[in-house]
This record gives C-alpha cells, sequence and structure tokens, in this order.
DNA sequence: AGCTTCACTGACATCTGCTGTCAGTGAAGC
DNA sequence: GCTTCACTGACAGCAGATGTCAGTGAAGCT
C-alpha cells in the first residue's frame, strides 16, 4: 500500500525537527504534490498536530515532536474521560457516535491489567437520566454546528402559549443543557431579540445560508441564568419567606431550581428565602402546596392568605 | 478512512496483550473476516511483528508486546470528549483533577486551526447545574474508590426520617447520579440488605480493611430503579389516570420522574397514566395541586375526590 | 480417527475512493 | 508587484479495497 507507506513517511520525516513544503515532499515520495496536500489533511484530521505556513520559509512542521512524547492518558485520566461521556451520554447528548468512537478508542488503548480496572471502574458508575424522544438528537446536532460555525436558522417553534408552531428564524448564541432538557439561547428574527428556546419544542430545523457574529463576550450561560433567574441581590421590595419543618422537605425546597438560588439562610429546621413579591403570590403558593403538612409557612402572612385562597378554589374547581 | 482507523485499532487491541481470533477482531470493528487477514497481513509486512497460533486457544498476540501506535483523536472525538468533560464538571464529578488533566492533555495536543475550531465548539456549550455544597466531593471519590476495589466503608448517615446520624458499616456496590444527585446503592451491615444512600447525608466516610465481594451481575442501576419506579407491567389493580389540560404543562408532567414512567398514551390534550391506586391517593393528589387550573382530572373520580380532601385539609392548615 | 477451531490463500465481480491534472485563491515576505 | 507557499474544487480515469465463495492445512479435543 503506497498511500499508507508514504503517509507514515511523511510523518517520519515532520518528526525528524526538520521544516518541509510540501514540493520537497512530493520530490521525496515521488508523487503528486496534490497528493502530498490531501495526505496532509488527512493526516490533520485523524488527530496529527501538523502546523503548516505559508509564504516565504513557510512548510510544515510538527506540534511536539509528537511522535516521541505522544499523546498518553494515565489511569486516572481514562477513567475521568470514561465517566464523563456516561454523563454526556445520559443526557442524550447529539454527537454520540463521536463520543463512542473516542471512548472505544480509549478501552482499546490500553493493556490488560488497565482494561480490568477500567471496566471495575466503570461497573458501579451509574448516570440515570431518563431521556425524552430521542428525535431531539437530530434538532440539537444541527443546532451544535451552527452555533460553532454561526449560521442562522430556520425553525419551526411551537410557544408555551400556542399550539401551532410558528415559523422562525434564530441565529443561536449557543445551546444549553438545564434541569435534563435542552436550550438554545438565540437571536430571534421575528421578535428582534435574544431568546431561549427549548429544543423539544422545535419541531423542524433547516440551516440557512445566512450567516452571524456572535458578540465575542456574549455568554449563553450568563443570558440564561439571569433570564431564568434574574439576580435580585440589591433590589427593592424583597420579601422574606420563612418556612419551617421537616429537613427532609426543606433539603428538597433549597434543592428546587427556583427556590433555591433564592436562598438566604437555612438552619437545620427552618429556611429562609428572599424573593420578590410578586412570584410569592404567583408561582410559589402552587408549589409550596404540593408539600402538604411536611413544612409550614412562618411569614410572611400574606403568602399565608394566599395559600388559603388558591386551596379554597382548587378545591372548588376539583368538586365539580 | 476506516482502513487506517481499524489497522491502528487492530494493533492497540493487540498492544493490549490479549490474544484475539480473526473473527472477535473482525466482529468487534464490523469489518469482515477476510479484510481482518488482509489487514494483519499488511501490519506484517509493514514491520509489525505479529505472532498467529492456529487450532483451539489459537489467535493473534504481538511479539514483545510493546509496538508505538499513537492514541489519536480526530477533531469530532476530541470534541465530544470536551464536551463530555463540561457534563461532568458541571454535575460535580468527584475525580475533577484527573479529569482537567486529561482535557487540557486533549487541547494542547492540536494546532492552531483545530484549537481556533474547538474553541469555538466548546464556546456556546453550556450545561447548567446548580451544584451543592462542593464537600460532597471528597465523599463521593471515596465512595468511587470503595466501589472499584470493593472495601467496605463506615460512614455517619442521616436517615430521611432521623435528624441524628447513625454509624454503620455498608458495602458499596455502586454510585449512581440521578435527578441532579448523588447515590449510592450499598449494602448495609446495620440492615442486612442493599439500600440506596444519598450521598450529601453521608456526614462522614472512613474506609476500612474490610474486602467484599460483588457479584458479577449485580447492576446499581437496576436496583435504583426497581427501588425507585418498580416496573408495573402486568401487574393486577392498576388505576388509569387521565389529565387533559394545556400542553405544556402535560409536557412537563410527562417529564416528571414518577409520572413519566408511568406513561402510557399521550395525545396532544390529553396524557393517560397507568398507577397504583395506593399512590394516586397519596403522592398524586399533592403533586397536582402544584398545577393548578392548568390541568383537569378526567378520571378516576376518587383522585378528584381526594383532591378536594386535600386542598380542603390545607385550606385549613394554613387559615390558622 | 474424526471433529472442531482457527489461520490463511486464491479468484473474481463490484465499486469505492484515490490519483493526477488544471485552474484559481489567499497569506506572508521580498 | 512579485514570488513562494499552502490550500481548494472539479473531474475523468483507474487502482485497489471489499465481500463472497471455495478450499487447504495445522493444532488440539473427544
Amino acid at each position: 500500500m503506497p498511500k499508507n507507506d508514504n503517509m507514515l513517511a511523511i510523518l517520519w520525516m515532520l518528526n525528524a525537527g526538520v521544516k518541509m513544503t510540501a514540493k520537497q515532499i512530493s520530490e521525496k515520495l515521488e508523487i503528486n504534490i496534490r497528493t502530498v496536500y490531501r495526505y496532509i489533511d488527512a493526516l490533520c484530521t485523524s488527530g496529527v498536530p501538523i502546523i503548516s505556513d505559508t509564504g516565504h520559509n513557510g512548510g510544515y512542521s510538527l506540534l511536539n515532536n509528537f511522535i516521541r512524547a505522544p499523546l498518553l492518558f494515565d489511569i486516572e485520566e481514562k477513567k475521568a474521560l470514561l465517566h464523563a461521556a456516561v454523563f454526556a451520554k445520559e443526557a442524550g447528548y447529539p454527537l454520540s457516535e463521536a463520543l463512542g468512537n473516542a471512548t472505544s478508542k480509549l478501552k482499546m488503548y490500553s493493556n490488560q491489567e488497565q482494561e480490568s480496572i477500567l471496566s471495575r471502574h466503570l461497573a458501579g458508575f451509574e448516570v440515570i437520566n431518563r431521556m425524552g424522544d430521542p428525535s431531539v438528537q437530530l434538532v440539537l446536532a444541527e443546532l451544535e454546528q451552527a452555533v460553532a460555525n454561526e449560521f442562522s436558522v430556520e425553525i419551526d417553534y411551537r410557544t408555551r402559549h400556542e399550539e401551532q408552531p410558528k415559523n422562525r428564524v434564530i441565529d443561536p448564541y449557543g445551546m444549553v443543557y438545564w434541569n435534563n432538557k435542552w436550550y438554545t439561547v438565540a437571536f430571534c428574527h421575528l421578535r428582534n431579540e435574544i431568546r431561549s428556546f427549548r429544543a423539544e419544542r422545535i419541531l423542524q430545523i433547516k440551516r440557512t445560508q445566512i450567516i452571524f457574529k456572535r458578540s465575542e463576550a456574549f455568554s449563553a450561560r450568563e443570558f440564561f441564568m439571569q433570564n431564568l433567574l434574574p439576580d435580585l441581590v440589591g433590589k427593592d421590595g424583597l420579601i422574606s419567606l420563612i418556612i419551617r419543618g421537616r429537613s427532609e422537605a426543606l433539603d428538597d425546597l433549597c434543592l428546587h431550581w427556583f427556590l433555591g438560588h433564592h436562598l438566604k439562610e437555612r438552619a437545620s429546621n427552618q429556611a429562609i428565602f428572599l424573593l420578590e413579591e410578586q412570584s410569592i403570590h404567583t408561582y410559589v403558593p402552587y408549589l409550596l402546596l404540593s408539600y402538604g403538612k411536611s413544612i409550614q409557612v412562618i411569614e410572611p402572612q400574606s403568602l399565608k392568605e394566599k395559600l388559603v385562597a388558591v386551596a379554597s378554589e382548587l378545591m372548588e374547581y376539583y368538586q365539580l
């Protein structure tokens, strides 16, 4: 096979530490210069860190004489990577094929002893994450490409409030996995503002030719968090919500995505949250009802009244 | 190029020191056995000292099993591993140091172009997972060791029901990440049965000299799931729970860890669950109350009555 | 002795994908 | 503005890789 031999030969020559131009290589190996370019490209996509310089004194060289010091992972690092892959897989990571390839390479690239150690460490390690519809993965894979390559996509999106999906063009600035669900943070051409979209509600996605430019400083994480849980520190009109109860129930409350974020103080039988009046009287009463009598509201009185009102309303609602 | 990848893979596998037959290789790499023979031949002529034995217990092995075959990841694989690491990190993976080392190595072994591609792909990729107390990581690291090396540990554990922690010795069979929380599935010497423990409630952990043996067939995942969500298929006395409402609320219900597991049918404005009577009348009413009027219960009538009862109880409870 | 397991070879039709050629772009340095 | 160099895309033509089949020979088991 001349191809493999020649590719290996290129590796050897570059590994000697001398910079070589494509023409020199092509002459030495008696192959077409076009083929040299193709081989170099192939090596690069296989993961060989070849550096290329254009112009005078240009040519190819290897990153770290990497044959001499190849990429080696110790067993702890391998274990960590394999464990990490379990997380991603369970979360419904879209590029599962590449991930599978990588992990099987990692597993293969060990001797017998290491392999048995690895399998022991993997055997008892489980991440459980009931994932929804696998068809979301296609959407996610497309989004991932769009985010990285900065092209706009056209989507059919069903909003929370309307049953009818709406077609729109968005510039995906980032993708976010939060609370076991995938979202994309994107500039919406329909609304002319940055918004977040649930991946599961994207019924169809099609890439467009439009290119956008995301500002370097933009952080999808920050936007998402600000949108979801605006920082209330320093705001006026906050109300203390004081709850007592069984520590089990309080623990659970403190882990809740919304309440947990506004936790101010926690003692073994009491938790204090600092919230806006609006959420205390709309969202919180419903949330607290589901905890039944395992918790008691100490403050504010107005919440207690609202709880009574909501409970009475629901009583009527279900009485029919 | 699948050819090169597969030839490298054969090298790695043989390098692991295990004797493998051509058939095994062909199955593992999903290639024709004839092709395996050809690849082996090619490797031999390229100078790799491969030994082949015919007959029973035959197969291939390497002469002085120490061939320098570098581990190569293409850019997709690198990306996938780096993304996976983000998941693990956000979940509070205990061996964060090893993981960090591995990811920085991965990033280092790339040329500038690949590095910029990678950073573009990582820039918009976020996993958000508000993690609790970082001190859990120490407990988790210790548990991970115990699981892999099969030694018992002595823990102070605060159960759900008692405030006072209790000291006990457990044999950790596995660790499980579920619903944003860490658990260990372990044989408890105090209770003499397999149970699951929340990592956050382990106040102290100390390794012991005691060695245990976990059965090969035991699956922490299975135990955990059976414990949490026993399979109801085929059971008698199941009751249909039919709920209508806004599709947004129904979506949410169907993703709920408990209800979602028992989903039987889903239409755009209706969801049907199949549940045991017991849970319908204890847990479910509280859960449904928090959805307010965005859903309606169609069946069973008994649940509606229970809802009324619970709502009225809570109304009184908060009226004081 | 007969059977099974396993490595290994040769032939051949098919078709993938590599090759060389040409024409052109873009960056770096003179 | 020129040269040097890396790099891309298209395309016709063909080498070599693949899968299938049929068969050989060695080693060990029953």
